[in-house]
DNA sequence: GATCGATAGTTGTAGCATCCAACTAGTTGT
DNA sequence: ACAACTAGTTGGATGCTACAACTATCGATC
């Protein structure tokens, strides 16, 4: 049974996807918005990367992230500011320096990943388990194709 | 075989939307500055729903993408101004008017949605049937719960 | 049918995230 | 030691967004 095509089928996922992102889009402003750590939303996602993947350089932590190294630069900076992420310098290259989080920096991230996790787990709650994992597996297999084919067209 | 707690599928889980979040925001970014129909990666969203679910006012638009109605004002000017869109008065309410895409605006939504879906088509090659559709479902799925479980937060 | 509170939409202002380009300072190869 | 390169910062610009103040209309009530 498959009356439908590929098109339809990127079709519906491709007005799925655009719903899918603004919605998570807005619900993070909007976290951001009420936590009031003085960390900026974007900035989270340098922290979660420092603190789960391990202290990196600048340029390193911008690929990780997908960003601009400039931007990164300045979100780096209030983080720093903001007692949450160190800078070292890098004994191998003194032009560049090796990013860490702090501990407050790990106190704040886990904070946060906390109360976002209560709420996705809110929002799974009527899910069948099978359902979740599926989800899951899904989804990060697509982010993993976005990774591969998207970056090189 | 359950080893997962509902935090870990949760914490696994915003991992991915995150990564969704950056990886999506960030192409759709990309796409938008190659087209130049001169028409904004935001507004685009805006033609779709007047296309696709047909003509309303700004305050209903506002409502359905999910945005403040300011903003929606702002974009739907640039429509206009690009005769993408089209405003009407509302006969019901002199305050108000009813929003409608255009010929044109028709016109450039399907080419539009057309390289849209020639992206998403490409990303899902290698997939088989049965999960795309599963993803389809299940990414719908959650949109809905985020809907109406996340607004009223 | 005049008055006053609600409502539709616009515009002012401000913030964040992002990018590109120009710059500084340190590195590496010849 | 000099030139070509690279790491990071800063300047300038743009897009998207929200909140607040404002204008014009509507509707209910007296």
């Amino acid at each position: 049974m498959s009356d439908a095509t590929d098109l339809e089928i990127a079709d519906r996922l491709g007005v799925q996807l655009i719903r899918f992102l603004k919605l998570v889009g807005k619900a993070g402003a909007q976290c951001q918005a009420s936590h009031e750590d003085g960390i900026e939303r974007a900035s989270y996602a340098l922290l979660a990367c420092l603190v789960t993947a391990g202290p990196r350089r600048t340029t390193a932590l911008a690929e990780s992230v997908h960003s601009d190294t400039s931007t990164v630069s300045r979100q780096v900076s209030a983080l720093v500011q903001h007692g949450l992420v160190e800078r070292r310098p890098d004994p191998a290259d003194g032009r560049a320096c090796i990013l860490a989080a702090t501990a407050t920096g790990e106190r704040v991230y886990e904070r946060n990943r906390r109360v976002r996790n209560g709420y996705v787990a809110e929002l799974l709650a009527d899910w069948p388990e099978q359902d979740r994992k599926q989800f899951i597996e899904l989804l990060s297999r697509f982010n993993t194709q976005f990774e591969t084919k998207g970056d090189q067209r």
